[in-house]
DNA sequence: CAGTATTAAGTCGTGCACAACTAATTCGTG
DNA sequence: CACGAATTAGTTGTGCACGACTTAATACTG
């Protein structure tokens, strides 16, 4: 009771140390910040990490299963794979089988710098600082949430 | 044990489910996303709506510590607060004290604003569906997670 | 007091993020 | 088979978010 405020956390307070929502905001910011010089160095932005985490898991995806994978519309996945492209990690190519459908596939130097983004993860995870049953708490928390404000 | 996964969840697995950093990427912009409908009623968009929060609270603030309370850049926060002026919530002035300095005050209509947007923390909270405890677990693990990955 | 360093706000360029829309292709039903 | 509905990528416009830089004002130091 010494540090922690008498109010109230759960109701329509309007200050905005009480939002759960801009801790969820600007921890997100901090975290994607703490990724920023990391990345840079393998010449990628955080949103394109993210795309390269998925094709490493599964190469030669449509853009629609990436945009579910990653929750990103079309207009946000179309200019950043593009970016990608010329950057030599990836090609687009229409699947014959379904002209409307795109597939994206690993370059060879693609699928190489998957080696050099292996320490990525242990330095955030390190950075972050959470013992993993915390890391595994907010986790759940964030996805029951994300479960939550998403449905109906 | 019978849902979980048995792969170790802080390694340095490059799998993205098993990353904190997407679970809380994603569910910042789900949270948004279900604020926008409700914002757009108000005229306000979600930083935006985090602004006024702060100046609801502590009228008359300078630009600097507008970014201090939301951790944004002046970069970030000029034009905002420019959108925000041109639609008459609030003025802009030079300190007489310290010229360097713009005061940052609500306009009648800025302030008026607050009752209108009073049930917006109860629909979200609503929506988000976090008992009581979730909340404040959630809170402290992202104020936590955020001041780890801000320091040092 | 002079001259440099620091601070505050703002501009500019790049890259998301998303709504609204378009074009091309495929599906589904009569 | 025909033709309207649905699906897939992509384009366009707006608004963050941030690094690098600029300008103006104030603080600091010899």
């Amino acid at each position: 009771m010494s540090t922690a405020e008498a109010e109230p956390s759960q109701e329509g307070s309007l200050l905005l140390d009480d939002q759960l929502c801009f801790a969820l905001y600007a921890a997100s910011r901090a975290v994607t910040a703490r990724y920023r010089p990391l990345l840079e160095e393998l010449g990628l932005t955080y949103p394109q990490y993210l795309v390269m985490l998925v094709l490493w898991e599964q190469d030669s995806i449509s853009v629609r299963d990436l945009g579910t994978a990653l929750q990103l519309e079309s207009s946000t996945l179309s200019p950043l794979l593009k970016r990608l492209e010329a950057g030599g990690l990836l090609h687009r190519e229409r699947r014959a089988e379904d002209e409307r459908s795109v597939a994206i596939r690993l370059t060879d130097a693609g699928a190489r710098l998957r080696e050099r983004a292996g320490t990525v993860p242990l330095a955030i995870g390190d950075a972050m600082g959470l013992s993993p049953e915390q890391d595994a708490m907010a986790k759940q928390l964030l996805r029951l949430l994300t479960a939550n404000v998403t449905e109906n």
